[in-house]
DNA sequence: ACCCGGAGTGGAACCGGTTCCACTTTTGTA
DNA sequence: TACAAAAGTGGAACCGGTTCCACTCCGGGT
């Protein structure tokens, strides 16, 4: 096991001072005459020198990382959002810390003390909802925040990058009214999620547009963990007039709704017409193919990391910024127009 | 933007030195009076005060970090893997650097400089096949290495977690070859890949013991990127005599395989008996629910983690350790015995 | 011939922790 | 009561970079 070398051992090879050698590692710091640049970068090469990030950081006061804060990379679109910001990063040679938080404020904290040590530059957040002071410490402490797919209102000066959650949830919802649907349930994330809010908001407005009047029991705002969702469409069925259509507005609740579906033998669309938030490909591979929201992920991703590292680089400066991107409806074989059977069982 | 407490801060509002405030930061590392303990506590709460991290790195020469490198995070396996192996690291403190590959042993290469220029301690990693003398470098360098699901046996002493790649391809073509297929196609991944060779030798041992031929034409080996495996499927299913039976083993194509096969028509098991390697619960959920490799995920991260932690702390100081995990073959209705028909279209 | 300015260089302080060591104060035991 | 061992403390060096600054050259303008 052998001791990497550090810039005195290059400069010692290089019969130079260390200035010179950070000079020549960070041009534009200063003057370095072209012969002696020259050879400080041969002895670099040969010594296989690289220069230790603790040290540059701890110089430098903040470190070029970003922490991006998710609730749980099982979660396929966190996964791939996250993948994306990986990957979009490195490009822009900045590493990322993960951090999970499984939808739980007190590890979502411990992950804010954690980025917080490690003097991160920014963080890219799904933030629980809660550790509200604890956001504002960060933003006052310099490191840039940007929320994704969720914000929280109470924090004033955040960005926030998400999907237009009212216009998705509003235009599905006339999907289906259109085919005829009057009783519509929607299952969601919890009202304390700035998305669950805003999809709620959504479907109640189509309703509102359309004149049908709203059943509180086909809302159902459930936490996004375990089964809740499976739990969720599992009393919808069994309600004495149960839904003819159903949104399932959270990705993570996708998986264990449509589980249930199958499980109970729900014929798609003829017994319920199904709509899920989602990009997740083997919706299609379902017979029949699921209608989606389709969500840009790689719009989020790119925008987010656009305003973390603009931040870094001082861009921006007028206060913070709200990107909604637009969500494609995907309209596939599991909707389909109410048949009259339903409406008439005598 | 205020500017964070330092140690010297807490040390001045506490009245003592340093040195008195880092053994408290740090127990066992000497002495200190109960009195002074309680004050140097309650110093640090009131002012919020946080150890740097990087400053800590710098002296100790290394950092409570690992590097995980897996290929890409859009697949379920990875996505996954890396979702325990955050979760489990955090559990211990330890912090988990994500980088991806995408297959790519360039940008493997640029990875593996970045993690060590961040000193960490432990990386793990699927390695692309690639950077052999990158690899030996980095353990010569003290940081542990631990592969997952794949390993290079051209580096000797690197710690490897893998399921039992051989058997689970014996195990699933016998099973086939038991329903009366003879002609059951392999799609997996490439050669230059551990896991590739060990399947493709399962499923030739399969054949062996069973006094089969083998078809090589029915062997594919692809890439894992893009559309290798739907392209495969297509090909094999174009084969003058096809298969009545696949095997997809490998979770990346098991995707764009299942795609091609919806694509085509193809009626499963009735045209053709499916079995992939996954985990994903998706599969549960199509029409009918696919036979699957169930690769036990949890194991893979616990062992890997308790690895490279492990030797963090000086353990297992006998060499490398190869951990074979069992994956379990779920039969579901997917695979069927061959129909007379097949064989006698006369 | 003289002075000014900029290119080029190296010394040394600094970032914020840890750790070694010397020193003082207790404590325990003969 | 005396003296060695242990507990407690603070000063200062150190980790490996960056950066400020003083200093030496050198060429060009008057």
């Amino acid at each position: 096991m052998k001791k990497a070398p550090t810039i005195r051992d290059v400069a010692a090879a290089a019969g130079v001072s260390v200035s010179v050698v950070s000079r020549v590692l960070n041009p534009d710091s200063g003057p370095v005459a072209s012969a002696k640049r020259q050879e400080v970068l041969r002895v670099i090469d040969e010594l296989g020198y690289r220069p230790r990030a603790a040290a540059r950081e701890l110089s430098a006061g903040h470190a070029l990382t970003i922490g991006l804060v998710v609730t749980d990379l099982s979660n396929p679109f966190f996964a791939r959002l996250a993948d994306r910001i990986v990957w979009e990063a490195r490009s822009h040679g900045v590493q990322v810390v993960l951090m999970t938080t499984q939808e739980d404020p007190h590890l979502e904290a411990e992950s804010l003390d954690t980025l917080l040590d490690r003097s991160v530059s920014g963080v890219i957040a799904t933030p629980t909802g809660g550790n509200i002071e604890k956001w504002a410490r960060l933003q006052d402490l310099g490191v840039n925040v940007v929320f994704v797919d969720r914000t929280i209102e109470e924090l004033g000066d955040a960005d926030v990058v998400s999907i237009e959650n009212f216009d998705s949830a509003r235009r599905s919802t006339e999907y289906l009214i259109g085919l005829g649907h009057t009783r519509v349930a929607l299952v969601t994330g919890p009202r304390s999620t700035s998305t669950g809010r805003a999809r709620i908001s959504g479907y109640t407005a189509a309703h509102q547009s359309e004149s049908l009047p709203i059943d509180h029991q086909l809302i159902r705002d459930v936490p996004f963990r375990g089964d809740a969702g499976g739990d969720a469409v599992g009393s919808l069925l069994a309600l004495p007039q149960p839904p003819t259509a159903l949104i399932v507005a959270n990705t993570a609740q996708v998986q264990s709704s449509v589980r249930r579906l199958v499980q109970k033998g729900v014929r798609i669309p003829d017994d319920l017409s199904v709509i899920v938030f989602d990009d997740n490909p083997w919706t299609e591979l379902m017979s029949p193919p699921l209608s989606v929201i389709r969500q840009p992920l790689d719009m989020l991703a790119v925008h987010a990391l656009e305003l973390v590292l603009g931040r870094m680089q001082g861009k921006f400066p007028e206060g913070p910024r709200l990107i909604e991107v637009k969500a494609d409806f995907l309209p596939r074989n599991s909707c389909a127009p109410l048949a009259l059977a339903h409406t008439t069982t005598h």
